[in-house]
DNA sequence: TATGAATGAGGCTTCATTCAT
DNA sequence: CATGAATGAAGCCTCATTCAT
């Protein structure tokens, strides 16, 4: 397998990535061509092959870099020591999802891939659902890993009606969500 | 009440439908082809075309009939006059999702596709949404519009959880549920 | 080969050929599909194959009855014996053709044809080329036989004339022809 | 005059514009099915669609060239002072129709298409038209309009002949209109 | 590094035709 | 006589990928 280096990247590298990570985000993976990732990312379509060697190894670098990403999110969180604070970030990260462009269309990807491909992955979580759990567990909820994987479910809960529902109002859910644990 | 007209099917046309189902829940609408259908069927390609007109029209028969099972499935809560059992009926339902094999691909079908076509159908969970929000009022929530959409959220969650998810037990879930809304 | 019986041809079968006529000459003989003219005529696609055992067969029947038509046409000029009466009905026949819209169509899908499948029926115009070039030859004209096939000709050009431009005014034409003649 | 911008062709898309046109005419356009334009031009039929766009695409690629040989061949007629001449070469092009293999077939195209699509292009005409009527004019003729258009329908039906009818003589027929016009 | 011509497999769809009813 | 379900071949077109330049 192909070791991309964050390090060195071109310009037109950098393109088709955010152009894939944009069009597959929009249409879907299956539904986008390599050819229209190319016109628009403005270059040829062989320099996509040339560069990340198939479609599929296109998508696992918008997914690689999506797992980094994501592990900078969560850092703040699993080193976070205080309890509630864990609870507070984690509700606080599910608020910032629906501001940011580029960060929506990021997780937007990330929700449309696992639907495409099947593939959940739970490793990602981990981290943060042992956090959770062990934050309920300090606060002295009965079952903190139930706890835990409840709140990471409405967490894909409310990304499925961020991504989908075009009327949905998250700021009211997460008022709601701030009350319900009280922090 | 809308009276519903059962066009009559042939047998060919019945395996042609439960064919895509299963495919189209399996592998994504994009992603599976009309001759796989029609292998899998035991079909010749051209009779998906005489039946359903095009692909898109397959996908909308599937749908539709997925339309009425689900008015079906939320009749006997929407007309359900006990709150605690509007609720407790809303979480079986949940719960029977896993349950049969037809049931489950309906709705892994009804979610791929929501990600896939980015259309959440809002006005098939309305009735279900009001009902709730009526249940939750009844036992004094003090938001019971909001309880509402979180209980439904939480499906979603579930939902995305059991489809994407091998590991996932529901049923842990499911008793965290009820006891939580002590139903 | 079958055998067309013009006497024994049921309501169902003149539809089939009035349909087929009106679309083959619309949309072109390969252009049209079978469905389409089972569609028209309101009959199902079975009927067109158990009468005319094949789209050709169904196109054979209609040039069949193409040249019987064309034989009523030419006969009262083939008999006449005046040969200035022989050139004007020939001319007359050209004006007649823009007038009634069966006529009109029953032409326009002859050429069609011919230049959808490459076959003039000469056959077809022989006796009225050699009647013509008898008239010719009667009134003196140094090259008879030219001047037959110079008149026939202008038919094809006029004839082209009319059915693909719409703009064409063929009375003007038919009086310079009648005064070119002096009939 | 307008400045033909000519574009660089690749050897292939020389290929596939011959082979087209070869096909279109001998067999129409819609019997010739693109898969066979490929395999005559020993190219992929994918490589139809990267330069043309689709086959109506090709069809126009034809017909575009075409009309420029058109203005080509009318040039050194419509550009004639002397009305004799703009008669004589009249004649000598539809002579000359049958003579080069590339030419007939192109001319004989135009002619199928214009069947197939309905649409009698009379613009590519009418500078031709006006020549001829300003000709017959000088020479002196009562309706010099009329003749123009009558010479123009000749050459219709000389041309409908000509593709149409395999035993048809056209150097006889030159012969006779040379005669006829005195040129 | 970058292009874009070229390909072969496969996608959706239509077609003429057959056959059981 | 008449229907319409069913088929297999073919039609137009798009796709991911390769390769010469």
């Amino acid at each position: 397998m192909q070791v991309i280096t964050h390090f060195v990247m071109t310009e037109k590298q950098e393109k088709i990535l955010h152009s894939a990570l944009e069009l597959f985000a929009k249409e879907g993976y299956t539904a986008t061509s390599t050819s229209k990732v190319a016109k628009h990312a403005g270059v040829s379509e062989g320099l996509i092959f040339r560069h990340f060697g198939s479609k599929e190894g296109l998508l696992d670098a918008i997914l690689k870099e999506g797992e980094e990403q994501a592990k900078l999110l969560f850092a703040s969180i699993v080193f976070e020591t205080d309890p509630r604070l864990v609870i507070a970030k984690t509700i606080d990260m599910i608020e910032s999802l629906g501001k940011s462009k580029e960060g929506f269309e990021f997780w937007k990807l990330q929700y449309k891939i696992k639907w495409e491909t099947e593939k959940y992955s739970e490793q990602k979580m981990e981290a943060l659902h042992m956090s959770l759990s062990n934050a309920f567990n300090k606060l002295g909820y009965e079952t903190p890993d139930l706890e835990a994987t409840f709140l990471l479910i409405t967490m894909d809960g409310i990304a499925t009606r961020l991504c989908l529902q075009e009327s949905f109002q998250v700021e009211s859910m997460i008022t709601f969500l701030r009350r319900k644990y009280r922090v």
